[in-house]
DNA sequence: TTGACATGCAACCCCACGGTTGCGTATGAT
DNA sequence: ATCATACGCAACCGTGGGGTTGCATGTCAA
């Protein structure tokens, strides 16, 4: 896992917002995606720019994609979230 | 809090360098955090590069800094972190 | 088989970001 | 009083990232 690249993806917030509908359903078409981006969070984007930013979270190991039929179906997957979040906090017992 | 402003200020690889020597030292001096990086990390950077990358975390409220007669004090504050990693891992308790 | 649809790919544009350069300022030791 | 030092500020530069546009491809329903 490559802590550059789960930042990078962490640092734009439509990404964040698409982690955000991932958290809610773990697994989604692009086109599904889409669709709830634009209509749930009024974000003006096109179906490229998504796609493009698919592929960022899929390098950072935040999304595995899989062709399925006409659609490409989208699974989340929070492994690198939770390994990359405990760099600087300390361990607390409480 | 802004998170956008969290995000974007982890997503430098030199400003989490930084980040990694104030989870050692919670206090230091610009001056210090620089020489620091340079010799224990290895990194090329110039004192002008460093202040950047400190206003960025300190308007993150990753850093706050105070004058202290010559030098710049600063100090290290993680509970942007602590506040912002919950967003998409569901609590569990094992 | 035809056509609508979901997606892939490549070239292009614009601007924010990390970095440098140059100069100015204030503090503190001698 | 002098001078090295730690820092602030502003202008400039080059690259990468997010977005768009245009076209090609493959799948599925009728």
């Amino acid at each position: 896992m490559d802590d550059d690249l789960v930042f990078n993806a962490l640092a734009d917030p439509t990404r964040r917002l698409m982690l955000d509908e991932f958290s809610e359903r773990g697994e989604q078409t692009l086109y599904e995606l889409t669709a709830r981006l634009i209509m749930r969070h009024q974000v003006a984007i096109s179906r490229q720019a998504m796609a493009k930013h698919i592929d960022v979270l899929e390098r950072a190991g935040l999304v595995s994609s899989e062709k399925r039929g006409k659609y490409r179906v989208l699974v989340f997957n929070d492994e690198p979230l939770k390994t990359v979040i405990t760099r600087w906090l300390k361990q607390r017992n409480e």
